[in-house]
RNA sequence: GGCCCUGUAGCGCAGUUGGUUAGCGCGCCGCCCUGUCACGGCGGAGGUCGCCGGUUCAAGUCCGGUCAGGGUCGCCA
């Protein structure tokens, strides 16, 4: 018989059903067993009359019927099973007003009955089982959001012509610091893991593609003890040809964001709801824009003196002004523009006329930053000339360089962290959280 | 890498000024039980107190070292 997942059980007529998942509960009473029953799609109660004390003139039937019940008395939390049965919809039933009355009972596979993880098990051990850890419905929402969101971003790209890459992710040299790249043997030389597609996407503006996007990891050497770093992540990035400036990078971004977060409530709000108790809303366009100079005199207004001297905000600056944007416009997202030209990298373009700023930006979302862009500098001169400056060899860079030689439309993009996006999106602590599996510098596995 | 914090049963934790046999909740096992729904009741098992050394009559507790992890900052997405 057809397995039916339970959250389409509900529709269907009183009858025969096959249903099948893992056991969440079983509450085996004198006269009758329940058990709790989940799926990739949600749990439903099965109930099992128990046949017990058997006489010695029993028929076959009832032989059965008490070997089920020493069967379901015996299940372990977490056992796989396949169970045929009658529906039944039941106002009693708590859950879904339903349940399944057992007719057999397949064990498929044995849990140890004893999990090595619980409901308030701490981040760090549950993600030691992560396989168990994700059968919680909202580890399983979690990445039915995040299969949405990806999806929906997709297809606002696909659908204005945008081409999808895939850049190597094996590369002969740094693309930003050296320092954080992990090193690796590659035959009789080196070879480096991709710390971003920076490089490879903007190849593709003088190869003609005009407008492309990618989805794919990142890695970063770098031992970052924070709750939004990974040594690998989800990076989605996008590089447009023939901008003016940033803000047609800023304008696409919004648009795509919107687009997905629209996706995202009218498929999963209420459920978000529900498992997160946050009440998800598609972000207004524009989207505020601050410039950084502005941005930090808000923090300093609002009584906040950033410790760091390099003209950037700190995470606690960011939540500031996070806070001053949601109270003063509304809004969980802001732009801050016209980053300084010392912390940014070589490739940006700096303001015509005023060497000093970029034509950059960060996006933070509800206080947390994820994601930059910037309008990318074209004109080879100018590129090599700012690589000197930040201490780069242009030697190390010829096969980059050479985008720049034989022809480049201006150009700019973004990169943005999509487990950052995630975390931020759901209010959860860490990107640990959001992460598949997570890879961080004391964690390799599982 | 800096600063801070934590390692006690499968999980979450308590453990006084150093003092008898290291406790509690959940889970697990057994028995019992009005259709339960966080089911309930009774009973039970389960610990080299991260590791090494020191102080002391006596160390889970104090000291030194070491290992493992967490938070935050820096860095960034």
């Amino acid at each position: 018989m057809t397995r039916t997942v339970v959250s389409q059980l509900s529709p269907l007529p009183d009858g025969p059903v096959t249903v099948a998942g893992w056991v969440e509960t079983v509450r085996d009473q004198k006269k009758v067993q329940f058990v709790i029953l989940r799926d990739e799609s949600g749990a439903v109660q099965l109930v099992n009359p128990a046949t017990r004390d058997l006489e010695d003139d029993a028929t076959p039937e009832q032989q059965a019927a008490a070997a089920l019940t020493e069967t379901i008395g015996t299940l372990a939390h977490g056992t796989m099973v396949r169970v045929t049965g009658e529906l039944k919809h039941d106002e009693r039933v708590k859950l879904g007003g339903l349940e399944v009355k057992v007719g057999t009972l397949e064990v498929v596979s044995e849990a140890i009955a004893e999990t090595p993880i619980a409901e308030d098990s701490s981040l760090d051990k549950r993600l030691d089982w992560r396989f168990l850890d994700l059968r919680r419905p909202e580890a399983n929402l979690l990445f039915r959001v995040q299969t949405t969101f990806e999806h929906a971003l997709r297809s606002y790209w696909v659908e204005r012509d945008y081409i999808e890459v895939h850049t190597p992710k094996l590369m002969a040299s740094a693309s930003e610091s050296r320092a954080e790249l992990f090193e690796m043997e590659y035959f009789e030389t080196k070879a480096y893991l991709a710390q971003s597609p920076q490089f490879f996407k903007q190849m593709a503006q003088p190869a003609g593609f005009g407008k492309v996007f990618e989805i794919a990891p990142a890695f970063r050497a770098d031992p970052s003890f924070t709750s939004r770093h990974a040594t690998e992540f989800t990076s989605i990035d996008a590089e447009i040809s023939w901008i003016d400036s940033h803000e047609d990078v800023m304008a696409m971004q919004e648009q795509a964001l919107v687009a997905a977060f629209t996706a995202v409530v009218e498929k999963h709000g209420a459920a978000i709801e529900a498992a997160f108790e946050v009440s998800l809303s598609v972000p207004s366009l524009p989207f505020p824009r601050i410039p950084l100079a502005e941005a930090r005199q808000i923090v300093a207004d609002g009584g906040y003196e950033i410790p760091r001297t390099d003209g950037d905000l700190d995470p606690e600056g960011e939540r500031r002004l996070s806070a001053w944007v949601k109270a003063n416009h509304g809004h969980d997202f802001v732009f801050v523009t016209d980053y300084a030209t010392g912390i940014r990298p070589f490739y940006h373009m700096r303001r015509e006329g005023d060497g000093s700023i970029t034509n950059s930006y960060d996006l933070l979302y509800n206080g947390t930053e994820i994601s930059t862009g910037a309008q990318r500098e074209h004109r080879v001169d100018v590129l090599i000339e700012q690589a000197k400056e930040k201490g780069i060899e242009p030697e190390e860079l010829e096969f980059y360089l050479d985008f720049f030689r034989y022809g480049v439309p201006p150009h700019g993009g973004f990169g943005m962290g999509l487990a950052r996006v995630l975390m931020l999106m759901l209010g959860l602590g860490s990107i640990r959280e959001t992460t598949y599996l997570f890879r961080g510098p004391t964690r390799l596995l599982p």
